[in-house]
RNA sequence: GGCCCCGUGGUGUAGUGGUUAACAUGCCUGCCUGUCACGCAGGAGAUCGUCGGUUCAAAUCCGAUCGGGGUCGCCA
């Protein structure tokens, strides 16, 4: 029977005569009374159906019972429409099929929403019926799109030499990184296992039992709050490699990454990637994953401003910090309201103030023009690059804030002004990583990648001295302003792994009962090795152009973490927690 | 944990203190042989997320709470 099925969105004026058997749901019904026309809809499309009186048999009448996503099957006939009748708005417009019999194979309650594009409903009535929501066509794209890229994905890779093995989703906690998903052992009471992070070091392990190149395309689970490109299980096209250094991995990748941009939107993507250091990144852009389809560069007044006689600058300098801004190019007219908005913007991100200049056609305005001389006005503009019509912003603070503020500030003033082009991909890679950073928090060192990552050979001799200033052997592929992937060189000595962890305060006895394992197998003949890992959602939301990672999930959370169509998480049955020893301590709201 | 936005028939919206909560669409019934967002006529459908408060009177004001979204922190 269903050998014999015909794709329904296929259908057009060369099928002409044939008889074809359909299977599929209903989209919309029209009856006219004496004739009724049937939307038939599929995985392939949607085809029109006719239904006649003189049908035989009862189908006629069972053909007037039918309602909106009823499932049916029928045999038909394809004939071209009668002249004035084709529809262009349809792939399949120029012919229809007149019904010879029809079966209805199984009735549907009214949907709650329409079961077409752009639907305009609220989410979680999209998600509570996510079965509904992804008979929409746009959404079968998305996920017809996200199979395409991982068969190109394991297709490049296997032509690479690659092996396709799976790690464990059941595995040992650690403490760097994120917060991990617990899982109770009932065979070892009071034991948990974690879900992965991600394999990175089941992989490394790999690569000491000398498989040599390993990928996957796996799931991985961060207990962390969630954001719109961010989901507690992700999906990682994940790999690892020995016997190689930086310059082997990073055009590998780019050129895997453009085959499926090329196979699946058409668009070539310029190799080799652009490769942008940390340091310049940061500088010039305030940020690790910089969006450079557009300028607003951020520029340093430094020189400028530490002597002058504004005192907000000029202590911030003396403090250390530092003081940038960015030249927003013909925004001289912006109102008052709007640069007050942007004031607000940027502290969010921790900075105190937005100074700002305008440079309108009827003289220069500002707050903070009193405590300039007028050749410091002068010279301020001249090194902003500033002109009549642009308006000048500025922060002073320390350098993480007034990156991050001036960075996301860029990011804002691009998306009010219209400078983002969307039809461009824009690839690049950063490199240069510092290796460390200091948490305020915990009072330590903790890993900018991981902690398995390899410092630079030339600052081995400086981890003891400036760990800070060390830079690791680590490489983020940015797309868009998204970070897309990221990977290092990891260390692959036992000595060097042991003295990275103890840069990051961990104790001999939890390094050896955390990691342990690790450094043993470090000690019987490890290859240097080094991988990558993408963010498969994230690749998934860039080429089909959403700007939301649930739209390519099938089945995914809400912000709260739970899913609105099983109701997960749930309670488990006392007996479920006696199994495990657990006993709950929920406290009072 | 913080900040911001949203919650009204199935769905999308209107309604900012006072009649029977309005409109569109969907749904049901009838009519209709060329529609394709078919058309025409009629009908049903809402304890305005929940709880509490203010008031003679609350969808509307206040508080709490639940749910959804964005974001900072967090997270590669």
């Amino acid at each position: 029977m269903l050998a014999e099925r015909t794709n329904a969105g296929h259908l057009t004026i060369v099928n002409e005569g044939e008889t074809v058997q359909l299977y599929g749901w209903v989209q919309t019904r029209r009856d006219h009374g004496g004739v009724i026309f049937v939307d038939l809809r599929d995985r392939s499309g949607i085809v029109q159906v006719v239904f006649n009186p003189d049908m035989a048999g009862n189908g006629f009448d069972e053909a007037e019972k039918i309602r909106t996503e009823y499932v049916i099957s029928l045999e038909g006939k394809v004939r071209k429409r009668p002249q004035g009748s084709e529809n262009p708005n349809m792939k399949t417009g120029e012919i229809e099929v007149v019904a010879v019999n029809l079966t209805i194979l199984n009735k549907a309650k009214t949907p709650p929403f329409y079961i077409q594009d752009n639907v305009d409903v609220d989410e979680s009535v999209r998600l509570k019926y996510r079965y509904l929501d992804l008979r929409r066509p746009e959404m079968q794209n998305i996920f017809i799109i996200r199979h395409k890229v991982m068969q190109i994905v394991r297709n490049f890779l296997d032509k690479q030499d690659f092996l396709e093995i799976e790690t464990p989703m059941l595995t040992k906690s650690s403490p760097e990184g994120a917060r991990d998903y617990l899982v109770p052992s009932r065979v070892n009471q009071g034991n948990f296992y974690a879900l992965p992070q991600s394999p990175q070091l089941f992989k490394q392990l790999l690569m000491v039992a000398g498989l040599e190149k390993y990928f996957q395309i796996t799931r991985c689970f961060r207990d962390e709050d969630l954001r719109a490109d961010r989901q507690p299980e992700f999906t990682q096209i994940d790999l690892e490699m020995s016997f190689v250094e930086m310059d082997d991995i990073l055009p590998l990748m780019e050129e895997m990454v453009a085959k499926v941009f090329l196979e699946i939107t058409g668009t070539k993507i310029a190799l080799p990637f652009l490769r942008l250091s940390y340091q310049d990144a940061m500088e010039r852009f305030g940020s690790d994953k910089p969006d450079t389809r557009f300028g607003l560069e951020l520029i340093d007044v430094a020189d400028v401003v530490k002597n002058a006689g504004f005192k907000v600058f000029a202590d911030v300098i003396a403090k250390g910090g530092r003081v940038k801004g960015i030249c927003a190019k013909g925004c001289a007219g912006m109102p008052r309201r709007e640069i007050d908005a942007l004031t607000n913007y940027v502290n969010i991100y921790g900075a105190k103030g937005l100074a700002y200049i305008v440079l309108g056609e009827d003289g220069i305005k500002s707050p903070i023009l009193k405590f300039f001389t007028e050749d410091e006005i002068k010279n301020l503009i001249a090194t902003m690059g500033g002109e009549t019509g642009d308006i000048l912003f500025f922060v002073a603070d320390k350098e993480s804030v007034v990156h991050n503020a001036l960075g996301n500030l860029r990011l804002e003033l691009a998306k009010r002004l219209n400078l983002i082009r969307d039809d461009i991909i824009n690839c690049l890679w950063v490199i240069g990583f510092p290796l460390l950073e200091y948490d305020e928090e915990e009072k330590r060192y903790v890993a900018i990648h991981h902690p398995f990552t390899s410092p630079m050979d030339d600052d081995l001799n400086i981890l003891d001295t400036e760990p800070l200033k060390a830079r690791a052997k680590a490489y983020d592929m940015v797309m868009n302003g998204m970070e897309l992937g990221g990977g290092s060189i990891r260390i692959h000595r036992r000595d060097t792994q042991e003295k990275m962890f103890q840069l990051l305060g961990l104790s001999p006895e939890e390094v050896k009962d955390k990691f342990g394992y690790l450094l043993d197998a470090f000690e019987y003949g490890t290859p240097p090795h080094g991988g990558i890992a993408f963010g498969l959602d994230r690749l998934i939301m860039i080429l089909a152009m959403r700007d939301n990672i649930r739209d390519v999930i099938a089945f995914p959370k809400t912000q709260s973490a739970s899913c609105l169509l099983t109701q997960a998480p749930s309670q488990v049955s006392p007996g479920q927690l006696k199994d495990l020893s657990i006993k709950l301590d929920i406290k009072a709201k």
